[in-house]
DNA sequence: ATGCATGAGTG
DNA sequence: ACTCATGCATA
């Protein structure tokens, strides 16, 4: 009784009108922005030669291109979406790319030069394959319910405001006033106990997600299997953890307690609308984007129309992509903020 | 498990 | 136009 997908809204999201998280959002960024070092203001620093910096950041990439793209291989792949002219070299790359802030030396030179017999090689490489290694998971039930992320937040955020009474904690030098510590060991060894549990009672991430529905906690919805699973490893900001752990945790308590009077109540629902494609940036032009991104991190909105027109992709996805790479940065796991 | 995307809230 | 939380689609 799962195993079903299909739903969708994503062309159409209703108002959303509700009680939101606004005030508690701003606060939680607030807090944020007293403890992170100010990471704004270096775009000018730059602004002067980032020409020669961009151009640097291409020379990188080809150098890395060349290096890496003989070695490696390169799955051909279709380009959907908007996309129209990305070379079709998927991205056969899981590269974790998670160099924080400790960019500083990504400046090895690789002193490959030349590129012209390259193409021919890069193409000789393209060896196809399209390993649609599609698994059908044991589960995708994932139910859509637009609207719910931002009580859930509201509700989530107050409860991280005001959870533990004891925060606090001067962490190397930046004293982050009243950060709602709930310790990120304690953070790791729920979300352990958490994927354990979850398992034991043989329910799915997804499951897990739109269960929460059912729990009737005010503000609180459904939420994906993507972020369940980003819960359970930990790549969610460090607030973001600290929000959902007692949605999470209450979830838990009672699928336990159903579990016991031998009671399960799973509970899906269907729709069916048009799929959405998902774009996907090519190895060589993915090396490019890290390489400036390594250099600059948040390039003005010119500096992204540029490399957008070198790379050969629309602006509006650089951008998403720089946003989706700070973000990653952010996450937790292995960042620091700990 | 993760890449690219959306949308609310914010400035 | 950015940040953040989140999600669909996909590997």
């Amino acid at each position: 009784m799962m195993t079903m997908n299909g739903k969708q809204h994503f062309s159409m999201h209703p108002v959303l009108q509700e009680p939101k998280y606004s005030g508690l959002h701003a606060s939680s960024e607030g807090m944020r922005r007293v403890c992170l070092p100010a990471p704004q203001l270096q775009g000018n620093i730059f602004g002067g030669f980032d020409e020669s910096l961009l151009a640097r950041a291409e020379a990188l990439a080809a150098a890395d291109i060349v290096s890496h793209g003989k070695s490696h291989h390169f799955k051909p792949d279709v380009t959907y979406h908007t996309m129209s002219s990305v070379p079709c070299t998927s991205n056969s790359s899981t590269v974790p790319i998670s160099h924080p802030s400790t960019l500083t030396s990504h400046q090895h030179h690789h002193h490959h030069h030349l590129n012209q017999n390259l193409e021919g090689d890069l193409l000789d490489h393209i060896s196809s394959s399209l390993s649609v290694s599609g698994m059908g998971a044991p589960d995708s039930s994932m139910i859509t319910t637009h609207q719910h992320h931002l009580q859930t937040m509201g509700h989530l955020h107050q409860a991280m405001a005001m959870g533990h009474p004891h925060s606090l904690s001067v962490h190397n030098g930046m004293s982050c006033v009243n950060d709602v510590e709930s310790d990120p060991r304690e953070l790791e060894a729920f979300a352990e106990r958490f994927k354990q549990r979850r398992i034991k009672l043989g329910v799915t991430q997804a499951d897990v997600g739109s269960a929460l529905a059912n729990l009737k906690i005010p503000g609180v919805g459904s939420l994906s299997q993507s972020t369940i699973c980003r819960f359970e490893s930990l790549t969610l900001s460090h607030n973001n953890m600290i929000a959902l752990k007692p949605v999470l945790q209450a979830w838990l308590e009672e699928a336990e307690a159903a579990y016991r009077e031998k009671n399960s109540k799973p509970d899906l629902f269907n729709g069916n609308e048009r799929k959405r494609k998902r774009t996907s940036i090519a190895a060589p032009e993915k090396r490019s984007l890290e390489a400036y991104f390594a250099i600059q991190p948040r390039p003005s909105s010119e500096k992204i129309a540029a490399i957008a027109e070198k790379l050969d992709l629309k602006k509006n996805v650089v951008r998403v992509w720089f946003c989706n790479q700070r973000q990653k940065q952010k996450r937790m796991k292995y960042s620091a903020v700990h």
